[in-house]
RNA sequence: GCCCGGGUGGCGGAAUGGCAGACGCGGAGGUCUCAAAAACCUUUGGGGGAAACCCCGUGUGGGUUCGACUCCCACCCCGGGCACCA
């Protein structure tokens, strides 16, 4: 009689696994790969609850598979370079490394007490130079491709991070991802990786990827925001509709609406106003709306039920459908990030516009038409405009009928329309425009002017311009003696920034700008396959074995960020030529979030539960089963105290029966027991085996968990029910093997003192097979089966496995309970479901 | 507004068109004990009934089906993403 003690048992068994190796993996082509990831830590200080769900959750999986005779792949880094660590380190007056490697050695012990089973021979750690050389030589590689480019444009700056951030890092309401601080735009010349030269890959990909999430493609599409639709010429022209030799484009998804523009706008930021303006008598009333653009934030300019304001240029354009002149005006609804930053304003068939219209008094001309508007008596078929107002209260954007619309009237118009696509080749025809798609995308701004990051590998030459640092020269070292605690990046840093041209020879200057920390977590995943190369990121035939990975797991927070680049950087290196695949993770998971009564954790708000508080009390095996067992693992979590004593008395539970059955003396041999208890305790481990495997395979932790502790029940119940002098040994003892083989990936620390302990059998229980069982187990002699009558349950029958469906239904009909339901009526028909149920229909 | 996801006992949750509520927490009662802890046993959706058993019940309203938590249509509510996107 031994007692569970996981205090015990747990560090002995890690220090164990650790000396034996016993998680070191290599290519094994003999086998099926399986690449089972987490999204790597960034190393924030201890580990908190998320962190032992994720990781557990891909742990159990990588266990799993490693049992069914996988070759497995299951490493672990952490994402160690980005602002948290200079923060931290200003607050402690000490310097980012230190505060970022300390971090890593305290979760990389936390992840050891854990019991996780890691490959700890790959660890990736993002700030060390042997990693961020190869970031460098990536962006080299993306940089010969034409996919790096340096340009001035309005960037999203966090005046509290002190740095500019990709469209993406802003969220919510226009706030830092990081500090929740509001962005501002700011004009600023930047470093930009070209994503939108591969948006419609990554929208059409989303397509093949069938084992992620729906939401999660939805969020990436959303983000892609692929519309379709035209662009088209309009000449400025001057006041008596003369046209001169300047033109603007404008995108539109309804070209089939061209006829029903009465006005033209340009955003506040367009370069064209001032220049149209400069020295008239508009310049004061449009400047007033350009200023007022420039001071609001984007939060504020946003949200339509805001009164949109606007001034006119005094200049004008024509109409390339009908050679119209209409006016120019600045308004503040229009964005200079979105389309060209020019609009073709249709007040009939765009709220938007209809309001502006509405408010400084602009004509309003019907030309989309709904079958049920009166309108339409009066205007159907009429070519020439008759009519520049309609008393509707808005827009009407739906599909209609054109009117006064030329040759293009009684078409139908609408998005992606008939009438839309013969504008277009109309205007096509004639060089004044042309099909064209949109996309909201922009592209990734990934230079930041923070110290603790990768450092962007270029030079400033005054004579060639911009150099890239040659590939022989890296890495480009970021260097240790820079004091962020006075305030200092590398541009503080004349020994870093003063460099040579490595083209010409001459005097030059060092890009002093690092990446964003989402570069390094961009292909990391890659590095795991052969993570000590030192002579290329890695072996294109090692990531060709391992990738892609077949199971990613992580927080839905990396919807669009983490994993849009991701998916972007593999397309670009399978073009360099180093992958032969498309995507880089087939399957996803996307866990929930831990919360305390409704709210995310965090040490701010002083409702942070410790899972090395949870360890000390039950072990690290009982906190593993119990994060798994509260819900599965997609949805949220509200974190409880209560059933994790629940998960501790199963654990002993389950240890007792274990330990018990051990001691039993071998049964006399040949004496298998057949009786009614044998049988159905054989069922129940079949039928466990069979749950098991199946409810992990779909990711029901959960419901894996439940299965098990059912089979626990059913053990009990045989040894409750059959006198100890009568109990098979023999029986039992394959029981508590097959248990302990499953409870392997859930609670490794204590399945391996069962197993090598307790029930002394050779070697691991982390190198058995994953249990196997005879089906014709599950069958019975008999069956009951529910009889229904009309829908209701009524009563059960019992019937022989193999009764024909005629007995069936004669031994249900006869059933005193089924008798008293269709007494007085008449049988209409029997449904007999083999195994499953009677369902007899009276009437 | 558009796009996703969700709504089941006191609570976490289960049920891949077939007995709704597995498993666990919590509750009630009991066994053991001087007592307690631990362990074990019984019970636990609501209502009616002495019981057999009956009625109601998976956000709402319809539909398909012998049979619907599950599939279809419409709607309500909650969570999330996008959004003055032309």
């Amino acid at each position: 009689m031994t007692k569970y003690d996981p205090h015990v048992i747990e560090t002995k068994w890690q220090e164990s696994w650790e000396s034996e190796g016993l998680y070191h993996v290599f290519e094994d082509p003999s086998r099926p790969k399986k690449y089972v990831l987490e999204m790597f830590p960034y190393p924030s200080g201890d580990i908190h609850m998320g962190h032992v769900r994720n990781y557990t959750i891909g742990d159990v999986v990588a266990r799993h598979a490693t049992m069914l005779g996988m070759n497995v792949l299951h490493p672990i880094g952490w994402d160690a370079f980005g602002l948290p660590a200079e923060n931290a380190a200003i607050k402690s007056n000490s310097h980012p490394a230190k505060w970022t490697y300390a971090n890593i050695e305290t979760q990389a012990a936390s992840f050891k007490r854990m019991g996780f089973s890691y490959d700890w021979d790959r660890t990736v750690r993002t700030c060390d130079p042997e990693f961020y050389r190869w970031g460098q030589w990536i962006f080299l590689k993306f940089w010969e491709r034409g996919l790096v480019e340096r340009k001035s444009s309005p960037v999203n700056w966090c005046p509290s991070c002190k740095t500019v951030l990709a469209n993406e890092q802003v969220v919510g309401d226009g706030v830092c991802w990081r500090c929740k601080s509001t962005v501002e735009k700011r004009e600023l010349e930047q470093w930009f990786l070209k994503i939108t030269e591969y948006a419609q890959e990554l929208l059409d990909d989303l397509d093949t990827l069938t084992g992620w999430p729906e939401r999660v493609k939805a969020m990436q599409a959303n983000w892609i925001g692929r519309s379709e639709g035209a662009e088209v010429e309009f000449t400025l022209c001057d006041e008596a509709g003369e046209p001169s030799d300047r033109r603007i484009t404008v995108f539109t998804t309804r070209p089939d609406t061209l006829f029903g523009c009465s006005f033209f706008l340009l955003a506040p930021e367009h370069p064209l106003v001032a220049e149209l303006t400069a020295g008239t008598e508009f310049d004061e009333s449009v400047r007033s709306i350009v200023d007022m653009a420039a001071k609001e934030t984007s939060v504020e300019r946003s949200g339509s039920d805001r009164t949109k304001r606007g001034a006119f240029t005094g200049r004008y354009v024509v109409n390339p459908v009908n050679g119209e002149k209409v006016p120019v005006w600045v308004a503040d609804y229009v964005l200079m990030e979105y389309g060209t930053g020019a609009v073709m304003a249709v007040p009939s068939g765009d709220q938007r516009d209809f309001d502006f219209a509405r408010f400084y008094g602009l004509p309003i001309p019907p030309v989309v038409l709904s079958e049920d508007d009166p309108l339409l008596a009066e205007l159907a078929g009429v070519r020439e405009r008759v009519r520049a107002d309609v008393t509707w209260p808005g827009a009407f954007d739906a599909e209609g009928v054109l009117v006064q619309s030329g040759e293009f009237t009684g078409m139908r118009g609408g998005k992606k329309s008939e009438a839309m696509h013969a504008v277009t080749a109309w205007l096509a025809e004639r060089g004044l425009g042309r099909e064209t798609i949109n996309f909201r995308l922009r592209d990734w701004l990934i230079s930041r002017q923070r110290y603790w990051g990768n450092p962007i590998p270029a030079v400033h030459c005054p004579a060639c311009g911009l150099v890239p640092v040659p590939e022989d020269q890296l890495p480009v070292v970021l260097p240790m003696d820079v004091d962020v605690t006075r305030g200092e990046t590398l541009a503080d840093h004349p020994e870093f920034y003063e460099t040579t041209c490595p083209r010409c020879g001459g005097a030059a200057r060092r890009e002093t700008d690092t990446m964003d920390t989402f570069t390094c977590s961009s292909w990391y995943y890659l590095r795991y396959c052969d993570a000590t190369n030192d002579g290329a990121p890695f072996d294109p035939a090692k990531a060709g074995h391992w990738m892609p990975v077949d199971q990613y797991i992580g927080g839905i927070e990396h919807a669009i960020l983490h994993l849009l680049y991701s998916r972007f950087y593999t397309k670009v290196l399978r073009d360099v030529g180093l992958c032969d695949f498309d995507e880089p993770f087939t399957n996803l998971l996307t866990q929930g979030m831990v919360k305390l009564d409704g709210a995310t954790m965090s040490k701010s708000k002083g409702n942070v539960v410790a899972p090395e508080d949870m360890i000390a009390r039950y072990g690290a095996d009982a906190l593993r089963a119990y994060i798994l067992f509260m819900a599965p693992p997609d949805k949220d979590l509200d974190w409880s105290f209560d059933g994790l004593e629940g998960m501790w008395r199963f654990l002993n539970r389950a240890w007792r029966v274990v330990d018990d059955i051990s001691q039993m003396s071998a049964s006399a041999p040949g004496a298998t027991a057949d009786d009614a208890p044998a049988k159905a305790l054989r069922r129940a481990t079949a039928a466990s085996i069979a749950k098991c495997g199946a409810d992990v395979e779909r990711f029901q932790l959960n419901t894996a968990i439940a299965g098990l502790m059912e089979y626990v029940n059913a053990v009990y119940d045989y040894r409750r029910d059959v006198p100890e002098a009568s109990q098979d040994s023999t029986l039992l003892r394959r029981a508590a093997c097959d248990l302990t083989l499953l409870l392997a990936p859930f609670t490794p620390h204590m399945a391996e003192e069962l197993w090598r302990v307790v029930l002394c059998e050779p070697g691991s229980v982390h190198r058995q097979s994953w249990p196997t069982f005879d089906p014709a187990v599950l069958f019975t002699d008999e069956l009951e089966l529910p009889v229904q009558v009309n829908g209701k349950v009524r009563d059960r029958v019992v019937v022989a496995a193999d009764a024909s469906e005629g007995a069936i239904i004669e031994a249900a009909l006869a059933l005193p309970n089924v008798i008293a339901h269709i007494a007085g009526m008449t049988v209409r028909k029997v449904v007999v479901v083999p195994g499953r149920l009677v369902s007899v229909v009276v009437g």
